[in-house]
DNA sequence: TGAATTTGACCCAT
DNA sequence: ATGGGTCAAATTCA
C-alpha cells in the first residue's frame, strides 16, 4: 500500500484539511461552549454555519484527492463476502469503476428489536431505483439514490447489502456527494467519536457496553465485528472508525452520511425488528454503526480527533 | 393522485 | 458470456 507518486501532492492536501479540520473544530468550540450560555441564537447559527463551510471544504479537497490516489487492495467483492473478513472489517474504500465518484462504505449492525428503518437512517432522503440478487450474496442488494435527483441534480446512491455472515449487518456504499441542500443539513449530524488507532477492542467494547447501557439496549450483541455503539438524539448515530486496520488504507475517499428512507420490504425476514414503522425516522437510534470514513488514518492528534464527543 | 417501491428488461464493463 | 447497475412500467402506498 505504498503511498503513489502523488504523496507530495497528497501531503500538501492533508495539510489542507488539517488547517480546514482545525479551523472547524475550533468554531465547534466555541459553538459548544456557547451552548449552555445566552449568547444569541444567530451567532450560533453562525458558528454551525462556519463548520459546515470547514466541512464542506474539507470534502471536497478529500474528492480531489480520492482521485489522486484511488486504490483498493480491498476489493472485497461487492455483496458476497467470502472471505471471512468479518473480524477486521476492512475499509472497503475502493476506486469506484463509475468515473472519479468518491465512494466509502459504511457498516451499520443492527441490534435486537431496533427497527431496521431507523437504524440505517443516515440523514438523508433516499429513493430506491432497484433491487438486484448478487452472485454469492443470500440477500439481495438495494439500489438507491437521492429523492432530489431529478429535482436538483443530486448524483449521490448508495447500495445496500445484508451481511451473509451476520444478518444484522448491513453494509452501505455510498457514491458521489450530495449537492441537495440536504447536505447541510446533515452536516450536523456527522460525527460524533473517533476511537483512537491504538484503542484496543476490549475498550471498544466497553464503549459499546457503555452506549447500550445508556439507551436501555441491554442486551445487546457485540460482534467481535462490531466496533462502536454510539447514542445522540439525532436521526442516524454515527462513528468514525479509526482503528489499526483502517489506517493501513488510503485515505482519500470522502464520506459523508446520506439518509435512508426505508420501507422494509427487502430486509424484513426479521421477525424481531418493528416493520411497522416508516421512512425518514428522526429516531435516537441504538444501532451500531461503523463508518469508514475518509477520516479514519488521520491520527488521533489529527483535528478530527477533537471532534470526538464534540456533537455528543 | 402523486410519490415511492417493485421487478423484469436492458445496458455496459469485464 | 456473465454479473452488476440502471431504467422504467406496473404496482403499492399514503
Amino acid at each position: 500500500m505504498e503511498r503513489n507518486s502523488n504523496g507530495r501532492e497528497w501531503e500538501k492536501m492533508k495539510k489542507e484539511l488539517n488547517e480546514l479540520m482545525t479551523e472547524g473544530r475550533d468554531y465547534a468550540q466555541q459553538l459548544k461552549s456557547q451552548l449552555g450560555s445566552t449568547s444569541s441564537q444567530e451567532s450560533r447559527e453562525h458558528l454551525a454555519k462556519k463548520i459546515l463551510e470547514s466541512y464542506h471544504k474539507s470534502l471536497t479537497i478529500m474528492n480531489y484527492s480520492g482521485e489522486l490516489d484511488q486504490v483498493s487492495p480491498h476489493s472485497h467483492g461487492t455483496g458476497s463476502p467470502k472471505s471471512d473478513d468479518s473480524d477486521h472489517q476492512e475499509p472497503h474504500i475502493i476506486q469506484s469503476s463509475k468515473k472519479s465518484m468518491p465512494r466509502w462504505t459504511r457498516k451499520v449492525i443492527i441490534a435486537p428489536g431496533v427497527v431496521i428503518d431507523r437504524a440505517l437512517d443516515d440523514g438523508f432522503s433516499w429513493r430506491k431505483y432497484g433491487q438486484k440478487d448478487i452472485l454469492g450474496a443470500k440477500f439481495p442488494r438495494g439500489y438507491h439514490r437521492c429523492t432530489y435527483r431529478k429535482s436538483k441534480g443530486c448524483e449521490a446512491t448508495k447500495q445496500v447489502q445484508r451481511s451473509n455472515e451476520d444478518p444484522m449487518l448491513f453494509e452501505i456504499i455510498y457514491r458521489g456527494i450530495h449537492s441537495c441542500s440536504q447536505a447541510s443539513n446533515v452536516g450536523l449530524i456527522i460525527p460524533v467519536q473517533v476511537l483512537e488507532p491504538n484503542q484496543t477492542q476490549e475498550q471498544e467494547n466497553l464503549e459499546i457496553g457503555k452506549a447500550s447501557l445508556d439507551t436501555g439496549h441491554h442486551n445487546y450483541n457485540h460482534q467481535a465485528h462490531l466496533h462502536q455503539t454510539l447514542n445522540y438524539p439525532l436521526p442516524s448515530t454515527l462513528n468514525l472508525e479509526s482503528n489499526n486496520v483502517m489506517l493501513q488504507e488510503k485515505d482519500h475517499n470522502i464520506g459523508f452520511l446520506g439518509s435512508t428512507s426505508y420501507s422494509d420490504a427487502n430486509y424484513n425476514f426479521l421477525a424481531s425488528y418493528d416493520a411497522g414503522s416508516a421512512s425518514h425516522s428522526t429516531s435516537n437510534s441504538p444501532s451500531t454503526i461503523g463508518l469508514e470514513s475518509p477520516f479514519e488514518n488521520f491520527g488521533p492528534s489529527h483535528p478530527f480527533g477533537g471532534f470526538g464527543g464534540f456533537y455528543s
